[in-house]
DNA sequence: AGAATAAGTGGGGTGGCACCCCGGTTAACT
DNA sequence: AGTTAACCGGGGTGCCACCCCACTTATTCT
């Protein structure tokens, strides 16, 4: 890859990092090559279409997530951590509101930023898991797929993905097996 | 309003449901307009917008659903009704797919299927929580938004949603309060 | 260093879309 | 039957995603 094409790239991805914040995921990609400065066939040929630039954009804004999935490790209370972490995830999709709709295809497509975070959480809730306080046929993939219906069910109110969350975590009827 | 304009209208919707039943929430209003037979200003002039249309469409395949919270009522296990409840909810969001992003929208503006929604669903929670199988501070609107975006970040697959469904009603962490 | 080459670029074109204007049409009422 | 006001849809505008192709530029080889 030539130097320049890749210092292009990086523009554009920062720049729809930008604009899909101010306007939401369905912003104009013809906006984002003007604010990155080229050309939209440019935008064009470097991402396919739409879903692979917000993937870029996702992916560049997902290390933080990661990490936080490695602090979490060591953390004394299994089910702890792994709430946090949830609630990490919940504000962070929040956070980058819009995109939530196109990564959930995405997932679909076994995108390869999702197959980070998957294995990200997986550390986690199987120590929840194996801690007991966790059901063991609760699956990492129905998590995120859960928490990212909760982030877009949200819109971009992160108080109330977070009292959801919380909600589903708890069950809606806890009770009961 | 004139016997044509009413027609028209029917028309209309009926045609939408039937396209974004294929293409989802996306589908073009033209193509809409066009499968009704008519032209797209009168589509545009009964509609304000996409989500007022979408709104009808919704609005229009309700009945079903509240119809079923009203036999529900005498169910003699208030939380197992509440269960059969939500799951056709969320079955029912699954079969119009694609409508559930512009819904998220129009619940906020109050519109008038949501609030016939909101109330047929309370009557089965409120029966849940008297009887102490649902904590009292579980909201009928979080459960709405909670169902909806299950369905959302299900797609298409009915069975995926129910089976989250499942998780969020049992609870990710049952075990804790 | 300079030539050859392959990769990269963006102006401009195409087709489709949402949305609107306005002259013709038609239902409803007298 | 005549009047009126509501309704209709052809066609226009401006924006968008996406593509083609002649031009430019980084890289490589001698």
């Amino acid at each position: 890859m030539r130097a320049d094409a890749r210092r292009n790239r990086e523009l554009m991805v920062a720049a729809a990092a930008e604009v899909v914040a101010e306007q939401g995921a369905e912003a104009s990609l013809e906006e984002i090559a003007r604010r990155a400065g080229v050309g939209s066939a440019t935008l064009h040929r470097h991402f396919g279409g739409r879903v692979a630039l917000l993937e870029a954009v996702f992916e560049s804004s997902i290390a933080g997530v990661c990490a936080r999935a490695e602090e979490l490790r060591d953390h004394p209370e299994p089910l702890q951590a792994l709430t946090i972490w949830l609630h990490g995830m919940v504000g962070h999709i929040a956070t980058v509101h819009g995109l939530g709709p196109a990564l959930v295809m995405s997932a679909e497509h076994g995108s390869q930023c999702h197959v980070r975070i998957r294995s990200a959480g997986r550390l986690l809730l199987e120590r929840a898991q194996a801690d007991g306080s966790v059901p063991a046929d609760v699956d990492i993939s129905d998590l995120l797929t859960l928490i990212n219906g909760v982030a877009l069910a949200s819109g971009q109110d992160a108080d109330r993905a977070g009292h959801l969350l919380d909600l589903v975590i708890r069950g809606i009827a806890p009770a009961q097996a």
